[in-house]
DNA sequence: TTTTGAGTTGTTCGA
DNA sequence: GTCGAACAACTCAAA
């Protein structure tokens, strides 16, 4: 072991928090400097870089820990480049012997992080490496044959057998500085922001930061939660937790998360519920671990020769929620101005794209993937696959989503739709939903024209759907033909 | 070892 | 109007 009194470098990525951060608490404790860091290098991320709306999270979430590192005495150095360059120059810089990070599970960081660990260890670097974002480390948690799960809930019970995730650690109350600190990039520089006025409207809606975090998480519990079970899927309340960019970015412990409700809450239904969610997370990261080359590939093979289509009018239609579904458009509004699309709404525009407009699910997973606060590989990728039928446990081909139905059944007094999409606001809730059904007497005074101010169906259901049916019906005869089958017997 | 039943979020049709 | 059946193929654990 290496002297106390020589310094630490803290490798900060996904983990923007001081609280319950153990690679933060491990360093703190060895004794000596401490010298948290952050580079952004967004061509390490393989072919997902952060999109406009997570830089604009993150350029927040920075400016949040700096503040919060001043507080506990320290700072946040800031730099740009490739990470295994920027760390080796600081760890010249300081004389630090020591790198301590929480780990990351995403292919491509994954990838990264293994060579470089080598490569700081070969050099005499003491490297320390903690289980952090997730609940437990995805391969220790293997079905009775010794594989990965891939059917949801036989990995939830599991889960819940496996007692505690883990030794929580408490916020440093101080953090030690070194005698001098290097050189650091004001966030500002990093230019996160490419264009000022297509983000700024997210700070009407978000407070990024471990701050905003645990404000958030300590309203949930105190409200939300009581009630999620029912209102978690109604689009138009606020009957969900909203700590989906925060978890991403890692300003909340998901460890804490999951203490603090199965411990502190027991196990009444509204809040397994939710833990439930948490646990849909953590199958996320777990499938994109064990199969990274579902980022980009569908894990059901049987779906590489799906006929998608090539459609650049409906998909444009699509983005910019102008399909004539007042809940697909609701929804796409909402994701285009908030960053954020409730749950629900997420799978219905969702099927809408797949299944409706046969456009491959990678092409929605990309413009989620830019327009999301809370864009996150795992969860992205994984719930696209699900709506797309071709993922884990997926959703069976033959549930289409009807969007007129389901705004009928979710949001049936039409409020979510009205607060999205103004043209609507004036039909009665009969046809809020379907609106190109409502006569003229009660689109004339509306002041609706259906086809001018709001668009009619850009695809009609039934035909979209029996397209679809046939299309994927289509997936069992080629099997059939090329003889294989997806399980491979 | 083999069999059996159930599996996040649905829709449609016909009785 | 309500209700059950049908809409695949595969995974996993319990019997």
């Amino acid at each position: 072991m290496k002297s106390n009194t020589s310094a630490s470098i803290v490798w900060f990525r996904q983990d923007l928090r001081l609280e319950d951060n153990a690679a933060l608490a491990a360093a703190v404790a060895r004794g000596g400097p401490v010298i948290p860091v952050y580079i952004w290098s967004p061509d390490e991320e393989g072919d997902w870089a952060p999109g406009e709306s997570s830089r604009w999270w993150l350029s927040r979430s920075l400016a949040g820990l700096q503040h919060d590192m001043g507080q506990a005495g320290s700072r946040l150095v800031v730099r740009r480049g490739r990470s295994a360059a920027v760390l080796r120059s600081l760890l010249a810089e300081t004389g630090a012997t020591a790198v301590f990070m929480n780990r990351r599970y995403e292919p491509a960081a994954n990838r990264r992080d293994q060579e470089l660990m080598a490569s700081l260890a070969s050099n005499g670097t003491d490297v320390f490496v903690f289980d952090e974002s997730l609940l437990f480390d995805p391969a220790r948690v293997l079905n009775q044959s010794g594989k990965p799960y891939r059917v949801f809930t036989p990995y939830w019970n599991r889960l819940l057998s496996i007692e505690d995730p883990g030794k929580r650690v408490p916020k440093p109350v101080l953090i030690p500085a070194p005698a001098d600190w290097p050189k650091s990039t004001d966030v500002d520089r990093l230019q996160l922001l490419k264009n000022n006025s297509s983000t700024e409207r997210l700070e009407r809606y978000w407070v990024p930061g471990e701050n905003g975090a645990m404000e958030q998480f300590k309203k949930f519990l105190g409200h939300g939660i009581h009630d999620y079970k029912t209102r978690h899927n109604i689009p138009g309340e606020t009957g969900t937790s909203r700590l989906s960019p925060h978890l991403h970015f890692g300003e909340i412990s998901p460890r804490r998360m999951w203490y603090d409700i199965r411990k502190t809450h027991g196990e009444e239904p509204h809040k397994s519920a939710y833990l439930r969610q948490l646990a849909w997370r953590e199958f996320s990261y777990y499938l994109l671990y064990h199969f990274p080359f579902c980022e980009n590939a569908p894990l059901n093979e049987t779906f590489k020769v799906f006929p998608w289509r090539e459609d650049p009018d409906t998909l444009q239609a699509w983005k910019e929620g102008q399909t004539g579904y007042p809940l697909v458009d609701a929804g796409m509004r909402e994701l285009a101005v908030t960053g954020w699309m409730h749950n629900r709404v997420r799978m219905v525009t969702a099927s809408f794209l797949v299944k409706h407009l046969m456009i491959n699910w990678r092409t929605g997973a990309r413009w989620f993937w830019e327009k999301l606060v809370d864009a996150d590989l795992a969860n992205n990728t994984m719930g696209w696959q699900w709506t797309a039928g071709c993922g884990a446990d997926a959703a069976p081909y033959f549930r289409v989503f009807n969007p007129v139905l389901q705004g009928t059944r979710f949001d049936p007094s039409g409020e979510y739709v009205r607060q999205w999409i103004p043209e609507l606001a004036g039909l009665p809730d009969r046809y809020v939903h379907q609106p190109w059904k409502a006569p003229a007497s009660i689109l004339d005074p509306a002041g609706l024209k259906i086809g001018r101010g709001y668009p009619a169906p850009i695809v009609d259901h039934n035909f979209a759907r029996t397209r679809a049916l046939e299309a994927y019906a289509g997936l069992g005869e080629k099997r059939i033909f090329t003889g294989s089958s997806p399980g491979g017997k």
